[in-house]
DNA sequence: TACACTACTAACCAATCAGTCATTAAATTG
DNA sequence: CAATTTAATGACTGATTGGTTAGTAGTGTA
């Protein structure tokens, strides 16, 4: 496929008359932002053309690098932009949430799903995973900005559970990893063999249910209640 | 760093005398791959020169063209080399296995660990769901060969434990992925961050361990003696 | 309408890189 | 030791692509 078919194919232009020579000062840089995303996100970095992404923003090559002075920052600019961190909203809430943690467990995984994997955003961390070895900066930015601040967030819960008595001691160390490789494992199936139609996609809502039913009985402390969840 | 660099500090030569023009027809296609198989899981397909690999297995570019007949080959020829499966051998075993199923599955975990996880074949995952968009057919073959095959086997390890009255009735279409996401999570961390030297890296076999624990408490039966693993 | 300003374009350039091929030299043979 | 074969080389090429820039055309202002 010639750049060419990648212009005419993803430029949304539905009027004939397109209209070039445009100003859009202020719409331009999130634009190529999101256009980007997606193209770094499906092809990686190194695969992906800066064109491509002009194109399918729908400006020329040239004006793309009027707002990032080079590829290189064009792929940082994405990451950092798309890194929000919804963590720390979620740390916030964990002092104020009422009921058990079982029940705080369940709804952090669906709450991460619907502010972040259900999200455009959600292929960053396949791209951060794909290109951390070329982006070291960027990937230990990663490491500080998420990880480590996502990992505390399951950890905190994990802990309130154990204080409580609701939960059996854990090596936090490994437990927290419990609630992460789900949660990962279903992002980077979604951005890479899952595109591919390969079979039926497995239903995300579905997939969370049943994995945080799974590790919360695992964790469960040993004179708990009879298991009765939802 | 230059193609040079990469040729002075990859080509193992002790000796100062370096010996061109060495004949050696039969190891040649396998060094090529072994050099490939790092570069491409370190840096991608895009990103990775054929020189480079050709300078890492201590030959010319253009010896590499000589065995590969171009570098789209290479990688799929590396894909294939490294995706002997030991999962069919798994699925062997599992009829003849005496004891728990909870040992099973315990035990498959390890030896995921020692037959493919600790071993460079590894980073073929990672490099396929990296990769995937841009070779549809070799992330078909990939999920043929190994995904299909894998989720079957830990598939009939539950559904032994269902049958023998050791696990609760679970949803299989689901449940695998507590197995699977575990880990297909240790080797993607462990070829992209965790290669980055971040942090304190996590150890294989209490990681292992930990969520293999977790795991057999998830799903087994409510009515099954008092937990006692290990 | 004339002028200034600048977002935007498109043609262009220099560097890179996959792939080729004429040449070199290690093995083999008689 | 010649003659032959062929593994291996490395300089070369054509195509691609990141990045530049001279020029074009919207926009605002008088």
């Amino acid at each position: 496929m010639s750049i060419k078919d990648v212009i005419d194919n993803t430029v949304c232009s539905t009027d004939t008359t397109r209209a070039k020579h445009l100003r859009r000062k202020e719409a331009r840089p999130g634009e190529l932002l999101d256009a980007a995303l997606d193209l770094f996100v499906a092809k990686g970095f190194a695969a992906t053309r800066v064109e491509e992404v002009a194109a399918k923003a729908g400006v020329s090559k040239g004006t793309l690098f009027l707002y990032f002075k080079s590829k290189e920052e064009l792929f940082e600019a994405v990451v950092r932009e798309n890194m929000g961190n919804p963590i720390n909203q979620g740390l916030a809430e964990i002092d104020s949430f009422e009921g058990t943690t079982t029940n705080m467990l369940q709804f952090a995984m669906f709450a991460w799903w619907e502010r972040v994997g259900n999200t455009k955003a959600s292929g960053i961390s396949k791209l951060v995973m794909s290109e951390a070895s070329n982006f070291p900066g960027l990937a230990n930015f990663y490491h500080q900005t998420v990880v480590k601040p996502g990992r505390q967030l399951i950890r905190a819960i994990l802990q309130r559970g154990v204080d409580r008595g609701e939960f059996r001691t854990l090596n936090m160390d490994y437990a927290v990893y419990s609630v992460i490789a789900p949660l990962m494992f279903l992002t980077t199936w979604k951005h890479s063999l899952g595109a591919c139609s390969l079979e039926a996609p497995l239903d995300p809502k579905d997939y969370i249910t049943s994995q945080a039913d799974i590790i919360v009985r695992g964790i469960l402390a040993n004179d708990s209640a009879p298991i009765n969840l939802n």
